[in-house]
This record gives structure tokens, sequence and C-alpha cells, in this order.
DNA sequence: CCTTTTACTGACAAGTGTGTCAGCAATTAG
DNA sequence: CTAATTGCTGACACACTTGTCAGTAAAAGG
């Protein structure tokens, strides 16, 4: 290295990349801070530009929030739910490879910053919880039905109260979610052992009296 | 009427009931903006009083969310784990009670707003989360593992996979809860026969083959 | 009555947060 | 190497939000 003075860029210009950088930084701060919580200033930190950057890629904190949002609506469920039309297992080994899915999910990405999203900003935003229904609550709520009429026709799965519900599948993996968000710091839940209990509390039930 | 001028009071002068209305019209509030998007002038007005008012009975915004925070923590849980102490039918009948009061809980009563703030709040006030770790989650926790294993006693409820994570009782009703909070304008669940269902997928399952 | 007390308000001041813009520096073109 | 282009920044200006305070009007006291 010589010693006359180094050309140190002061930033690096790379318009490709700064959308995406943008993007994560400011669904970690929505996620963090929720939207009228959340500051330009330190999206920009994080994303590693001047908060002016910002304003090239995204016209105002607004359309920068929408941007987030509609990229972490994700594609998850279609995802899955294609992968249950081909299944030739049993109902028990479906809910199974669905929910490992779904602990999975919740555990890695931040396909859950969402639901925070969702619940800090609902009211404020309906049209944001109307497209979020339409693309994965509808969904779900489909694919749902169709792995409990799958089971009912195989004769795996008993056609009854609570299988009008099909929500009641994913429900215990909801409150999972929730525990890990709020008080994931004071108290974990393992996932292995919960969803052997969720599993086994959907098929098996708790109660000790015999079914026909 | 008098065509003189009317005494027509600016204000009437109300010291006791200041303190409720404002910590109501501040809950409604934080539940509708969050803390960062809750304006004191807008919970000022709800209130019937000047935004000036707020500060003579609370220091600021903050003290105001905190006070808010400490009265909806609530008594609930107290009150359904005395309740079941002095229960002398099945386990069903206990869990069915036990629900039918967590149901109502979340359609009448602004308990459930609650959740919304800590859900939303959470990661900027650590020390609220664990108050309400300690003071409901702990507490409501202890209360289940004693209705299960009052049921295990009885023989009515099956030493399983499932009962030794007793939060899967009530997770169906969380999510019940932030479906209601989230989507209730857009799709209604009934409650009836969710819970029916919410009742009939813990004791009996969805499966289909025989237990001892 | 008039005086004293005090619950309450409107106007003010300081601080914060958002968005803009002229100009700089990194790259590209010639 | 020079010129032209453009991604990026720092400084500026405006709007909004929070909190304060002197003063007002309602109740209480004498």
């Amino acid at each position: 290295m010589t010693e006359t003075k180094e050309h140190i860029p002061a930033y690096q210009r790379r318009k490709a990349d700064r959308p995406v950088e943008i993007l994560q930084a400011a669904l970690e701060e929505f996620h963090a801070h929720g939207y009228a919580g959340a500051k330009p200033d330190r999206i920009a930190k994080r994303a590693g530009v001047s908060r002016s950057t910002l304003y090239l890629y995204f016209d105002n904190k607004d359309a920068l929030f929408e941007a987030v949002a509609e990229k972490a609506m994700g594609t998850f469920v279609d995802e899955i739910a294609e992968s249950t039309i081909s299944f030739t297992g049993t109902t028990e080994e479906l809910v199974r490879q669905l929910l490992e899915r779904f602990y999975d999910m919740i555990l890695t990405t931040k396909n859950s910053a969402m639901m925070r999203i969702l619940i800090a900003e609902g009211p404020s935003r309906p049209e944001l919880v109307r497209r979020y229904h339409a693309l994965v609550i509808r969904k779900g709520h489909v694919a749902l039905e169709k792995i409990v009429a799958r089971g009912i026709e195989r004769g795996e799965v008993r056609k009854s109260a609570a299988t009008t519900v099909p929500q009641l599948l994913i429900a215990p993996a909801l409150f999972f979610l929730i525990h890990k968000m709020v008080f994931g710091d004071l108290e974990e839940l393992e996932v292995e052992s919960y969803l052997t209990a969720h599993l086994d509390m959907l098929f098996n039930g708790i109660g000790v009296k015999m079914r026909a």
C-alpha cells in the first residue's frame, strides 16, 4: 500500500442491489417498530445507504411499506398447496409434512414478520388486510379443506364437528408463532416436542373414551 | 329559553372521572394505531377533554401507555383459575366452561386489545412483555397443567404427547382471537360452531383409529 | 354576595421526522 | 485522458407532534 492518500471511496454504486437491500432493511424496521415507529433514518443505516437514497428508489415511506408488504406476502401457501395434490401417503403423513414445513417457515424465514405487521397495522390498512386474506388465508383454507376431504374419502379422518373447521389443523401452529414472536426470549417452546404434541392431539385427541 | 346570552359552560369539572375516561380512550387509540401512531390529540378528543388535560393526569405519552397496559393486564386469568379449583364435574365439562368464558372474553371485553398491543409493541417493551408473561402466561400455564393432571387422575384424559403441552388446550382460541382481530370484517367465524369443533378436536381428535 | 381555590384550556416553543435538491463523486463513453 | 452520465449524499426547509404554562372559568369557602 502506498503512503499517498489512498482513494477511499465514500460509497459504491450498485443500482441493482439497492432495492432488495432496502426492502430487507425496511422489513426488519417495520417488524421491530411498526409503521409509525419506523424511521427512514434507521432503514437507510441498516441498508448501508444515506436516507436520501431511499427516496430515489421509493417515493415515500408509505410506498416503501407497501413494497415491503407486497414482497412479504410470499408464495408460501401456493408452494405447500401444490405439494399436497401429488401426495400419495396417509393423511397423518401428509399433515405431518405440512406442519413440518409450516414450523420450519416460522423458525427460519422472515415470513412470520408479516404476521406481526398485519396484526399491528391491520386497522390502518384495510386494503392490505384484504389482499392478504385473498392471497393467503382463503387459499390456505381451501388447501386445508382438500386435505380433510381427502382424509375422509380415504377413511382416515372422522366426519365430525372438528372437521368442519379445517383451520383447527394449523391453529396450534399460529399459537406457536405468536408465542415465539412475543415471549421467545423468555420461554422457548421446543419445536419438535410441540409438533409431536400438536399432531397427537390433532389425530388422537386428549380424551380416553373409544371411538367407533 | 331567554334571549340573553345563555351561560353555556365550556366544560365541566369532573376530576374523579377523567382518569378512567382518558385510559379508556387511550386504550382504543393505542389499539388502533400502536404506540408511535397514537396521537394524544385524538385521545383527548375521544375522552372529551383538551389535550393539555391529559398531561394533568399523566406525565407524558409514555406514562399514559404504561397505565393503559397495566390496567389492561386484567384479572381474567386469576378469575378462571380460581373457578376451576372448586369444580366437580368431568374434565370435558370443565374445559367447556373454561373455553366458553374464554371465547366470551374475546368477543365482549376490550381485553383482547391487550393482545394486539403486546404483539405490536413487544419488541420495544421487553419489560411489559416480562410482566405480562409473569402475570398471565405463566399463571395460565399452571392452571392448564392442573386441569390436565386432574383429568388424568380421574381417568378422563390420556397421558400422552399431547398432554405434555397444555397450551394446546387453548391454542385454537388464540387463533380465533387473532382471526377475528385481523380478518373479522372480511370473514366472520361463528363462535358456537367453532367452539364445538374446538372441543371435539380436543377430546376426540380427527382420526378414526380406535384408542385403548 | 365576594374571595379563594383549582380543573381545565388555548396558545406557544422546542424537538423530531419526512421529503427535496443542488452538487459531488463514481462510472461510462468517446 | 477528458467529457458526459448518473448513483448517491449532505444540508436545507417544512410539517407535525409533544409537552409547557400563563390565564380562564367553574366550583368551593366564607
